[in-house]
DNA sequence: ACTCATCAGTAGTAT
DNA sequence: ACTACTGATGAGTAA
């Protein structure tokens, strides 16, 4: 699918309200042509698919030149490094001269801390490798990429995870099946030995992360001292487990994840070992973020593991906590994560790089039930970006509670009531603020007169809720599987290139998991103003990945009666070809069989699938949230075609699904899928319309 | 709201 | 090779 060619760009712009959004782009660039108009469109399907190769041809062209830049960047990357390696050399050099020797303890209440000479030129010396260690440096080209390799890597972990889910889930049913049978049996015969129903749930994301280890994904593998490339203060990680996928921090259990004696023989030679790199605070300075510059964190051990949690034995300086002395003596500065409850997500917590802290001064003490504690104050290194309560806002659920504490409100419910949640609308922009006009909200497809749906589809014949794979027809249609997991009220395991739901014409309620996508809006979303780009959408609830946002809603039309004349860019070409080449979001998709055989017609038919699709969806004149939703080239929506009343591709509906855990706030885009010089004006030149987006890698075109 | 068993990698030690 | 250590997680239970 593809947002369609804008139609004709035509000098009668569309009321402010209405069309503006992409319009006043051009506007501002003046780079709004003044042509009309018709007919130019469809500049023959054949030249447009020719346009789109030559587009594609330059587009990899383009990419090659980045990568050979890229390889020079490394280049440049890899001269630095092999400088400051002649300087660790130097180093080395000295410190063979001195002679590496085992350190005087220092006593456990160092007021002042006492450091000997050696200590000190030590201390020295590893903030010196420190600071080139750090990843406090300017971002460069390297750098770039890493935010977008971090990216992949928790969308890879999350993927993992949903099919994790989807396992155990079915392992769980047929555990409960087997259990009630042999619960049943045990009544007539008595003793039969238990089926594999090992009723309880397993741990997807730590099967998740495992699953990671085991192919050599994790982004990290090594640990290291300082900032981590991609991952800038302020990041939200939504488990443990994922940061251990990320290679961030190291244990889903422990709070410290420190460096052990292996690492003294590499490059961290000058350290002493065990060094910490990163803490997780758990929550329990929820209450006093205010003081989130200076904290005291207490050490790991001597807890009793189950039950009240209460201390059950002294701590002793070891391990974690001998870690973290030593980057008292050495100035090592340590990653500071904190966990927040977070009430308004599925998740339950979240995580947030706080950033980089340095150990103040540490002691010992009698805690709360006489046991000794080792307690270590830590202070926020200067110049790093401010705490800013936007980042955690939700985790304390500081998204307006009601309409009165909504700034710029300029609508209450955009769709008057039709949708389960209300949609307000901001505008913080424009002055006097407007609310969005000129078109009618509509929460269900409204189908052009010409067009008759099919309701072909057979329908499965179970009851209730469909739950058994291999005796639903439905679930069959999807490669023998439900294609979503009951967690967090459905999540879609995967972008395929179709998902088959359940229909009307199915026996099961519609709390089926396998319609997932039907039961309307779960997200309290809100539509704002936006200086550049428009109107945008954004959610005050957390959507996890896989997580179904809306649909694309509007008219129901066949391309070739679309009206040419006037401006549209809120056509949406039911395209599923163009989906399952991997638009956006995910990029391989899951084929299964059904789909298979769909896919070989169209092969058969190669000018088909080459050419302008039939159907379009037209949200211009009447539409849902949807037509909100602007484009980003790293998008956080991916589009899913989705079969329910009938089968026929042709016609699929649209869905938007979430491609990643995305937090309250994030502005929900998706890729319009726009090849780059594929639209065309009436005078045949190429059209061109710059993107907003302000991704790292945008293309900086629209098309 | 509270309880509880489980989960699995890491560091360090013993072999 | 083996073990101690660690506390998040989600299902189950009780209220």
């Amino acid at each position: 699918m593809v947002l369609q060619s804008p139609h004709s760009l035509q000098s009668s712009a569309p009321t402010p309200a209405n069309g503006a959004k992409r319009v006043k782009i051009q506007a501002e660039n003046g780079a709004a042509p003044k042509d009309n108009v018709a007919g130019q469109r469809r500049v023959s399907a054949r030249l447009q698919a020719a346009a789109k190769r030559k587009a594609e041809k330059k587009e990899l062209l383009a990419k090659r030149k980045l990568e050979l830049l890229g390889e020079d960047g490394g280049r440049s990357a890899r001269k630095l490094s092999a400088e400051t390696n002649k300087v660790k050399q130097k180093l080395k050099l000295q410190h063979a001269q001195t002679g590496i020797q085992q350190l005087p303890e220092i006593p456990f209440h160092p007021a002042e801390p006492k450091v000997s000479k050696k200590v000190a030129k030590m201390v020295e010396r590893a903030a010196k490798i420190a600071e080139g260690l750090d990843g406090t440096t300017t971002p460069n080209v390297a750098e770039k990429s890493a935010h977008i390799k971090v990216k992949e890597t928790v969308r890879l972990f999350n993927k993992h995870y949903l099919h994790l889910v989807q396992e155990e889930e079915k392992r769980c049913r047929a555990g409960k099946v087997a259990k009630k049978a042999a619960r049943a049996n045990k009544a007539r015969k008595g003793n039969v030995p238990d089926a594999d129903g090992k009723g309880r749930a397993k741990r997807p994301d730590l099967k998740a992360m495992t699953k990671m280890m085991e192919r050599k994904e994790v982004l990290y593998p090594q640990k290291r001292i300082g900032n981590i490339p991609g991952i800038d203060v302020g990041h939200q990680f939504y488990s443990r487990a994922e940061m251990v996928a990320v290679g961030f921090h190291s244990h889903w259990l422990s709070g410290i994840d420190y460096m052990g004696q292996s690492y003294g023989k590499g490059e961290y030679k000058h350290y002493k070992f065990p060094l910490a790199v990163a803490i997780v605070l758990s929550g329990m300075y929820e209450d006093d973020l205010d003081n989130a510059e200076d904290v005291v964190y207490t050490g790991e051990g001597g807890h009793a593991l189950t039950g009240n949690k209460r201390q059950i034995r002294d701590q002793v300086l070891k391990r974690g906590n001998l870690a973290l002395k030593n980057c008292y003596d050495l100035g090592v500065t340590i990653r500071v994560v904190r966990g927040h409850e977070c009430t308004s997500s599925y998740s339950g917590k979240i995580y947030t790089y706080d950033g980089l802290y340095k150990v103040e001064k540490y002691w010992a003490e009698k805690g709360l039930s006489g046991f000794t504690v080792f307690k270590y104050r830590l202070r926020r290194l200067e110049g790093q970006p401010t705490l800013t309560t936007s980042q955690v806002q939700f985790a304390h659920g500081r998204v307006p509670q009601c309409t009165s504490e909504i700034r710029g409100l300029v609508c209450e419910d955009i769709s008057g009531g039709q949708e389960n949640v209300p949609i307000p609308a901001t505008n913080m922009v424009d002055d006097p603020p407007v609310a969005p006009t000129g078109y009618e909200y509509c929460k269900s497809m409204k189908v052009a007169r010409n067009i008759e749906l099919p309701a072909n589809a057979a329908g499965c014949s179970c009851e209730g809720l469909c739950w058994d794979p291999k005796t639903c027809s439905c679930a069959k249609l999807n490669g023998s599987d439900f294609p979503y997991v009951h967690r967090d009220g459905g999540r879609l395991v995967e972008a395929k290139h179709v998902v088959f739901e359940c229909g009307p014409n199915c026996g099961c309620s519609p709390e089926c998991v396998n319609r997932t996508s039907q039961s309307g809006l779960k997200y309290r979303l809100e539509v704002f103003r936006t200086p550049k780009k428009g109107w945008a959408v954004r959610s005050w609830d957390f959507i996890p990945a896989g997580a179904p946002v809306c649909e694309y809603i509007g008219l129901l039309t066949r391309t070739e009666d679309l009206d040419s004349v006037s401006e549209n860019n809120y056509i949406f070409d039911i395209d599923c070809l163009q989906t399952m080449r991997g638009l956006g979001g995910r990029a391989s998709r899951q084929q299964d069989a059904s789909v298979s055989m769909i896919q070989k017609v169209d092969k058969n038919d190669e000018q088909r699938s080459e050419s302008v699709p039939e159907f379009c969806i037209d949200a211009a004149s009447i539409g849902n949230v949807a037509r909100f939703i602007n484009h980003s080239c790293e998008p956080n929506l991916f589009i899913q075609c989705v079969l329910s009343a009938h089968q026929d591709i042709k016609l699929a509906r649209v869905v938007l699904f979430a491609a990643d855990n995305i937090p309250p706030l994030q502005e929900l885009t998706y890729d319009y899928g726009y090849a780059l010089d594929s639209v065309h004006g009436p005078d045949g030149k190429v059209k061109v319309m710059l993107c907003f987006c302000g991704a790292e890698g945008c293309r900086k075109r629209l098309f």
